[in-house]
RNA sequence: GGGCGCAUAGCUCAGCUGGUUCAGAGCAUCUGCCUUACAAGCAGAGGGUCGGAGGUUCGAAUCCUUCUGCGCCCA
């Protein structure tokens, strides 16, 4: 049967997915094995699969189907996450577009039963790609952190913590949309260059100094202003810090502050500081403990908090239009002047957004952080590569407490309640509990008020930040809040958590937070931070740029296999990758390279009679070395592993099959053609081809699991994906040495072809300079056959005479001669030679230099020395065959 | 303003605890090959003051200081 020159990596992808989800391969479940546990960062639930998700899942799934190998009960748990604001705004959008419904014109209900629509409709395509890329996760335990039981562990943390008393409820500034009379999440107001004006205006100094001109952009806010802040190092206003100032048309007085905040250039260097009405503003307040005063009603209008009652109950506009001929009748505005400024409006609305102080949830930091930091910095939970521990101690350091509040529908509703008849955001009493049963005992209990009932009370609006769910993440997918004693223990703390380090503070360091504070225990061991995937502009890869490659279509075009070696072949842990097409196609050529190695071994004829002596000898030889190399190969792929190395371990990989199987190898032992060739070296090779598929597997697991088949027959579950590691064994270094040095011999001959048009297969005859080395060189059984048949020689001899009309080279200290049957350019010749001669001179030199500083020769290791010691011995003796040569030519 | 990181071949990057893995890989380039597994391939070659300057050391791409140029985070 012809087998195509080419891998078909959609023939085999679907087909051995099949069979490994078939034959329950991916499953797990607790046994006497040691565990190997993974959680994945839950995509969004409504999320479609980039070029991130590939590189983070494909460096997951290499993990754990390496753990399988090595016999561990490997358990890689997948899942998504509700990301509230993002899936929020999609249902919003698809709600607006598809449906003609706004989202205010829809009670929580409507409006969740529509998102659950959405998720339903869209939820886990993501999961189903993954597939595409090969991931081996326990399907079974598909987790959702809106999933009944996960939104319950949910609740119970958030009860938790307030019994703890970790939580508490603060004043924040956040976006009100007076039209909608709602709170908006950052990612719902969008900001746009606006022309507005600027009013400067005069506060007259208290004591009937001149006082201050500020600028400001709303007028109408002064009645909520506190304070009046300048640079301190203002020279204009330096002597007023300290003094009072009259607030136009009101006359209320308010002092003068020096902050380095203000900047001396803008407006007039002198700003007005309203606490309640701008976050920058509320900071300085906080700073200064200035008092809060909040002017405006829910709806845009002023309150009687202005204290100016001409304008009480109008709408911001309208009032700001008054101040202007208010403002100059006072003859306190200066000026009024045009300018460009970002205004944000809503997204739903077009209403301008109003910076407003409101009550959130608030988790007190201080007693979370301390062991999350400890455990990192003592190395409890290791980092992959290490730097990224600075990063997370300079802002676990700088700990400020984490604001769970956001205000949406879509995630967990803070079990909070409070009185009806307290007015929004001046709750007198907070009662939360896990339902809302439990809160109205609390809240009898509480008010001592018996009569109370669920129509008393009203449940908070908002929910928690998608972070404070899936900061359980590890824990409750094991359902370790309801059944602590369960498989949890098995499989917590898991080992490794693979992610990108732009969510270091968002979810890692909150995982670990939380794995200490409602587990006691690390969740993971080790992090693996991958890098950002990039384009060729450096630019991070995201779908409003455009910039990112359909991962499906990628995936189609160059195999799930060679993206994952583009991905894997260019990842060092931590650093950006900037993603060229042209790796993917590398991994699709390395597919290529091995499927069509198998092909020429599957294609030899066997004999099952001996192979002549030197054939043997060669073969024999060639065996033991390949076995060697992946041996050596092995380790080194160990070790890299260990390091969560994995684009070395894969690139060692790489090279030992491409280089030593491939080029050398399978070289050394190709029967001539039409030949057969012996059944030993056949069995040698397909039984080392077969390791080295199951060494490769973790990375380009469909391939190997193909050619795996295509080598030998299997039996029944058979399978390279649950195949034991292969084991390296101790390697005889001396031979290693040695088939390198006749590598070198063998290019050395290629080299002299190429350079004197010489077909590859003209054969050759070939001298080597008598030599110990040499003669210990040829005396290894086999590598005399290895070069006459790679270097194509007809015959190899060794001799102390300088052969006539030949070419020489040298490798390491020998030298070695191609007899060439035609005139040598003698000119030509002496000056190459000349040349190396007087590198090996400087070469030399340098070490003779090194050798007689007796500091080095004492400070130095002795193996340092005695290196440096065969070097200068080496290069005397290319030396002194280099003057031979020189000699030779005349 | 505070902090973190990066700078190595034309490009993208490895380079661990300072020393024969020391200047490396892939891509790109050049030369020769449609050779009998693979032209998405084979064989061979060229290409570098390891950002600059100091320092520590017998020895520095590697450790320290500083400068320059980029990137990121926090305010």
């Amino acid at each position: 049967m012809q087998i195509s020159t080419r891998y078909n990596p959609a023939e085999t992808e679907e087909k051995w997915y099949q069979h490994w989800e078939k034959n329950g391969y991916f499953k797990s479940t607790p046994d006497e094995r040691e565990p190997f546990t993974i959680v994945i960062p839950p995509p969004n639930v409504t999320g479609v699969l980039h070029m991130g998700h590939m590189l983070n899942n494909t460096i997951q799934d290499i993990l754990i189907r390496k753990a399988r190998l090595d016999g561990k009960n490997a358990c890689w748990v997948p899942g998504t996450d509700h990301a509230s604001i993002a899936t929020e705004a999609k249902v919003v959008r698809w709600l607006r577009e598809e449906k003609q419904l706004r989202k205010a014109d829809l009670s929580r209900e409507e409006f969740m039963a529509y998102a659950y629509q959405w998720k339903d409709k869209y939820g886990g395509i993501i999961l189903q790609q993954l597939r595409k890329l090969g991931a081996s996760c326990d399907w079974d335990r598909t987790a959702f952190t809106m999933d009944k039981g996960y939104y319950q562990d949910v609740i119970r943390m958030f009860v938790d913590l307030y019994s703890k008393d970790k939580l508490y409820r603060g004043l924040r500034m956040v976006n009100w949309d007076p039209e909608a009379k709602t709170v908006l999440s950052n990612e719902e107001v969008l900001y746009n260059e606006e022309q507005a004006q600027l009013y400067h205006i005069r506060y007259a100094a208290a004591d009937g100094g001149e006082g201050v001109v500020i600028a400001t952009q709303r007028p109408e806010t002064i009645f909520a202003d506190v304070a009046i802040a300048v640079n301190p190092k203002d020279a204009r206003y330096q002597h007023l810090i300290g003094k009072q100032v009259l607030i136009p048309l009101i006359h209320r007085a308010i002092p003068v502050i020096g902050d380095e905040y203000v900047d001396m250039e803008f407006g007039t260097g002198a700003l007005k500081i309203t606490p309640a009405h701008d976050p920058n503003d509320y900071e300085i307040g906080i700073k200064h403990q200035l008092p809060v005063i909040d002017i405006l009603n829910d709806d845009g209008s002023l309150n009687d908090k202005c204290a100016y009652a001409p304008l009480v109950g109008l709408d911001r506009f309208e009032a700001r239009k008054r101040m202007k001929s208010l403002l100059e009748a006072a003859e306190v505005l200066i000026k009024i002047q045009d300018y460009t400024t970002n205004i944000g409006r809503s997204e739903r609305t077009q209403s301008v957004v109003e910076p407003k102080l409101s009550l959130q949830w608030f988790v007190k930091m201080t007693s979370l952080g301390e062991p999350a930091l400890k455990a990192v910095l003592e190395e409890e939970i290791k980092f992959y590569p290490p730097a990224f521990r600075n990063l997370y101690r300079n802002w676990m350091e700088n700990l400020r407490d984490w604001c769970i509040s956001r205000q949406l529908w879509w995630g967990q509703r803070i079990p909070a309640w409070y009185l009806k008849s307290d007015a929004l955001n001046h709750e007198t009493a907070v009662f939360v509990a896990e339902s809302a049963e439990q809160a109205l005992e609390i809240a009898r209990a509480k008010t001592g008020n018996a009569a109370l009932t669920l129509d008393d009370l009203r449940q908070d609006e908002d929910v928690l930040d998608t972070w404070a769910s899936s900061w359980l993440w590890p824990i409750s997918v094991f359902d370790g809040f309801n059944k602590p004693d369960g498989e949890i223990n098995y499989y917590y703390p898991t080992n490794v958590l693979v992610t990108g380090w732009d969510i270091i503070f968002f979810w890692v360091a909150r995982m670990i937070m939380a794995g200490y504070e409602f587990k006691g225990q690390r969740p993971f061991e080790s992090v693996y931070f991958t890098g950002m995937v990039r384009d060729k502009q450096r630019r991070k890869m995201s779908k409003s740029l455009g910039n990112s490659p359909d991962a499906l279509k990628l995936l189609e075009d160059f195999g799930a296999d060679g993206v994952r070696y583009g991905l894997m072949s260019s990842a060092a842990a931590g650093n950006d990758i900037l993603f060229d097409e042209k790796l993917c196609e590398n991994g699709r050529n390395f597919c290529n390279k091995l499927w069509n190695a198998m092909r020429l071994v599957k294609g030899w004829p066997v004999t099952d009679a001996p192979a002549d002596e030197a054939t043997a000898r060669k073969n024999a030889v060639a065996v033991h070395w390949i076995r060697q190399r992946f041996s050596a190969t092995l380790r080194e792929v160990d070790g890299h592993f260990t390091q969560f190395r994995l684009s070395d371990a894969l690139l060692a990989l790489y090279g030992f099959i491409w280089d030593d199987f491939c080029s050398w190898y399978l070289e050394m032992i190709k029967p001539g053609y039409e030949q057969p060739i012996d059944r030993a070296t056949l069995e040698a090779t397909l039984e080392t081809f077969s390791e080295i598929m199951i060494a490769l597997h973790p990375f380009m697991p469909f391939l190997t699991e193909e050619i795996w088949h295509q080598l030998q027959a299997r039996t029944e579950g058979q399978d390279c994906f649950v195949q034991r590691w292969p084991a390296a064994r101790p390697t005889d270094e001396a031979l290693l040495t040695q088939v390198e040095s006749v590598k070198q011999i063998i290019s050395g001959v290629r080299d002299i072809r190429a350079k004197n048009q010489l077909k590859d297969r003209e054969p050759l005859e070939f001298v080597a300079a008598d030599s110990e080395s040499v003669n210990a060189l040829f005396a290894q059984t086999g590598l005399r056959e290895v070069v006459e048949k790679l270097a194509s020689l007809s015959s190899l001899e060794i001799t102390s005479e300088e052969p006539a009309n030949s070419k020489s080279f040298i490798v390491g200290a020998d030298k070695f001669y191609v007899i060439l049957n035609k005139e040598i350019d003698t000119a030509a010749e002496r000056a190459k030679v000349q040349t190396e001669l007087d590198y090996q001179r400087g070469f030399v030199a340098s070490v003779q230099k090194k050798l007689s500083n007796e500091r080095f020769v004492s400070g130095a290791p002795a193996a340092v020395v005695d290196a440096e010691r065969r070097k200068l011995a080496d290069g005397e003796a290319r030396i002194k065959m280099l003057e031979e040569t020189l000699r030779g030519l005349g």
